[in-house]
DNA sequence: AAAAACCCCAGTGGAGAACGAGAGTATACT
DNA sequence: AGTATACTCTCGTTCTCCACTGGGGTTTTT
């Protein structure tokens, strides 16, 4: 139910890189943990994990980097945040005996509660995070002046 | 994103005593905690704190025991997990000066899909769930037969 | 060849979850 | 009144996982 400082650095990662995704060059790790504040080396192994999982591709060697795999629209929230949680390893139809026609109807409500929070994550993609980010942005130029 | 053990206790728990509330009868602990697996010493606690709660009520003393404390009709899935996973005590404003406008977008869209679980949640009550439970029984024993 | 970047794997520290235990208190029954 | 029963409170323990760190590599550019 909670945000996980994991997967909201990843958010915050790939978005910074959605913003640069169009002058096409790579973006190093150092450069991103800076300017969002994320610890260099923590961050390193979430894009490895977003690499396997497709969502960013990897330029080894100097002048090397992370880019985007694909273009910011096509990447949505619930894809980043299910390439990081990880494949949950259910224990499945061992315990389908037990007194289990309780335990089965709360998981039920339960996955019913969760699908519906993923498909409010699958209807944002990262595109529309930059959009609503620089909209809002304008906004608070307005109010300032 | 994940339902905890401690939440499906408690729920589990509440479930046995929606069944039996029309006795009017307050269930022991330990009775709960049998029929439905749980260890007692901890499911203890959890009724502890949904009594404080005000999802159940207690008696003390011998024949004593907890109570919902209001119909099974009237307690949603969610009030029990708010009950439990406590009063989200957010650092709200401090840090709303920082690299933030990324990070603000991101927890108002996180925002929106709790928001989202949690209307399913609110929409589940223990009696539907006893219903849900009941009609799934039935259906098991015409395939029985 | 050397520097700059990614790649892999193995740990550590702290926090919270899931319990366990003991002493105390209220109530019912005899 | 006394005893047994069951809740109440609080502290402690174990275990797991998250966030983070470190020390090696390998690949590519200059």
């Amino acid at each position: 139910m909670e945000l996980s400082c994991k997967s909201e650095y990843a958010i915050l990662a790939l978005l910074e890189m959605a913003t640069h995704y169009d002058n096409g060059e790579p973006m190093q790790i150092r450069q991103i943990a800076m300017q969002q504040q994320i610890p260099d080396r923590y961050l390193e192994q979430l894009l490895a994990s977003l690499r396997r999982g497709g969502i960013v591709k990897s330029q080894r060697g100097s002048k090397g980097g992370y880019l985007l795999a694909r273009e910011p629209r096509k990447i949505s929230i619930f894809d980043i945040l299910e390439c990081l949680e990880g494949l949950d390893v259910q224990t499945s139809d061992q315990d389908s005996h037990r007194t289990s026609l309780d335990h089965t109807v709360v998981t039920e409500i339960w996955q019913e509660a969760r699908q519906a929070a993923n498909s409010v994550l699958q209807n944002y993609s990262l595109q529309d995070l930059c959009e609503k980010r620089d909209s809002r942005k304008q906004l608070d130029i307005m109010y300032y002046i």
